[in-house]
DNA sequence: TTTTAACTTGAACATGTGTTCAAAATCAAA
DNA sequence: TTTGATTTTGAACACATGTTCAAGTTAAAA
């Protein structure tokens, strides 16, 4: 037995996310990803392997930190559709200036690389994917417990408030309107509640 | 008096926004443009000055494009929300294959470059602000015409129709389920009606 | 204290990048 | 045909990129 890893793994991928998130894959360069988590280049590639590896890395850990903070809001509301509700509020308008960036970075994983690198596109479609089937999962519990209307389809609505998300917070880099947003989150799940 | 340009402005103009829009501003090497524009770097820098501002114009000439697309849809239909509808099922369904990419371009630019060209950042915001000022003056004759509601708000209403349209585009390329997209887009349009 | 196996370091490499510029090619006007 | 301004060419430049690897460092085990 020998030296063990100095670094603490799970802090320098959620340091590497967030430079991840703000900056896209291209735009990060190895350089970059060397000063923010502190690691010289032969320890990061002894340890992940490539820079596609790590931000797979930091995909994921991105995707638990969203689900996480999710599960969180639910609690804390004390009713599914409340949770999502306030889910919804935190991430479009609360968070959008404290965070690296105001899009989901699965989603700007996707639109920004294609045909190279077809793994990141493959992983952040799966993860999109496990989170529309939350969503599903959530709305059919507010189906159980009367917040809804009995004739409700969760995965239909599961696929809209997928895309609100993601249409509401790249809305959000455009315009800065949080009023507005805010209202349009309101709208959406009175519509759900009918 | 003497040689005048060689090239087709617009032609290259448009060449070079096909392949930006496919393949997004970072991953497209001066060296993929000279030969998707058959021009040398030379002639591509005297008549353009950088590879940000063909960019640019590029992303002038997408918009115009797709604005142009939304009038004929219009003329077709033979009414304002009718032709916004068909404008929706083309651009998210029947085009997503043949386009370069699913995504809008103006959105591609606004997830990829930040801080780094805040140039083309802010052209993307004004054009995406221009859609949504026609989207307004197209529901607003709709208004005028009977097809929506007396009460309704054109201008609440467009930001809606946006934040739809870049949701459906991006979930597109997520799932690739057109028939649901299209029931989507039957229920956004049906809701608007009411 | 010495050994040993794992980890860390940072210089170096090969390639890719946006851009420049001197030389060559072009063609309307003289 | 000659002129001459303009356009085109492509080699070259300076720098950035992802990645490698031999040398150095570390600390547990002997």
């Amino acid at each position: 037995m020998a030296n063990v890893a100095k670094y603490n793994r799970d802090d320098v991928i959620h340091k590497a996310m967030l430079l991840f998130w703000e900056k896209g894959y291209n735009s990060t360069s190895t350089r970059d990803l060397q000063q923010a988590i502190d690691m010289r280049p032969g320890s990061i590639y002894a340890a992940f392997g490539s820079k596609e590896q790590l931000y797979r890395e930091a995909l994921v850990c991105y995707s638990q930190g969203m689900a996480e903070m999710l599960g969180q809001r639910i609690v804390s509301a004390g009713s599914p559709l409340g949770g999502l509700e306030a889910f919804f509020r935190n991430v479009v308008i609360d968070q959008c200036d404290t965070n690296p960036s105001e899009v989901c970075m699965l989603v700007k994983t996707l639109t920004e690389v294609s045909d190279d690198h077809p793994e990141l596109m493959e992983l952040s479609r799966e993860l999109l994917k496990r989170t529309e089937d939350r969503f599903a999962d959530i709305l059919q519990q507010a189906k159980d417990g009367g917040e809804i209307a009995k004739h409700a389809n969760p995965r239909i609505l599961a696929r809209h408030l997928q895309v609100q998300m993601i249409g509401l917070r790249i809305y959000m880099k455009t315009s800065r309107n949080p009023d507005s947003l805010s209202e349009q989150i309101s709208t959406i799940f009175a519509n759900i509640k009918r």
